[in-house]
DNA sequence: ATAACTGTTGCAAAATATAGAAACTATTTT
DNA sequence: AAAATAGTTTCTATATTTTGCAACAGTTAT
């Protein structure tokens, strides 16, 4: 075929499979992870939580923000999967349980940045 | 100091420090790349552009959107800095400049994803 | 020149995410 | 029992994303 016609092609036949529901759900486990990620604070938290266990008014200081919204970034992370909690007391102590997504964040100052200097300047 | 004066503690002092402005750019810089990431299709596209180089009209296709949208979804991974394009005659062929964040992905299968089984049945 | 095709951009509507304050629960101290 | 503290939830306003369509620009074939 030559190479075009892929638009007809693509409307009249089905070369192109749909996604399966397999693949469909995977990526929205994917996406949903890192939706929870996709905040400034909701990261800096999870290097805090790198560290040591935190309490959610700690976190809310550290921050500077409101207790209320340091705790709905919490609770955005723990159903993420990111984190996890305990009650201690009157506290609830927050601690990271996939640390895993630390490391690959380190990949936004390596092959990420990189790429975003050169778009930046060809 | 007891416990229970955290808050209080954490008004009228400054025990806990302002963010820099180097960790702020560095949560805002990570933030947008996830933010990039955080959509069910986008990851797929990555995921297919993983085996070879694909053209915005035949992403449209295998994602079953129209090509504005595959478009618009590219130049969002384009400019987190994700893939990369190149004009190809009348095509316009993109490639995946940073697989790490592939590898990333498979976090959200280990760690994450035994967490939140935990999470839902705990 | 005209027609067909690939890809990007602009626009408006719909959907989603965020922030801030207040109300509420539960625990602990006095 | 009453007051203080930690944390969650609810509500509303605002901001950001997403979507779908149409218009547009550039390239190639007829």
């Amino acid at each position: 075929m030559s190479i075009r016609t892929l638009d007809k092609v693509v409307k009249n036949c089905n070369i192109y499979r749909m996604m399966t529901e397999d693949e469909k759900r995977r990526c929205e486990l994917r996406a949903n992870m890192f939706k929870a990620l996709a905040h400034p604070l909701r990261i800096y938290m999870l290097e805090k939580l790198k560290e040591r266990p935190w309490c959610v008014c700690e976190l809310a200081a550290e921050l500077g923000v409101d207790k209320s919204i340091a705790s709905k970034y919490l609770t955005i992370l723990k159903d993420a999967g990111l984190v996890g909690m305990q009650k201690r007391g009157i506290l609830v102590e927050y601690t990271l349980t996939a640390p895993c997504v630390l490391n690959l964040a380190a990949c936004a100052e390596s092959d990420v940045l990189s790429n975003r200097k050169k778009a930046l300047l060809g």
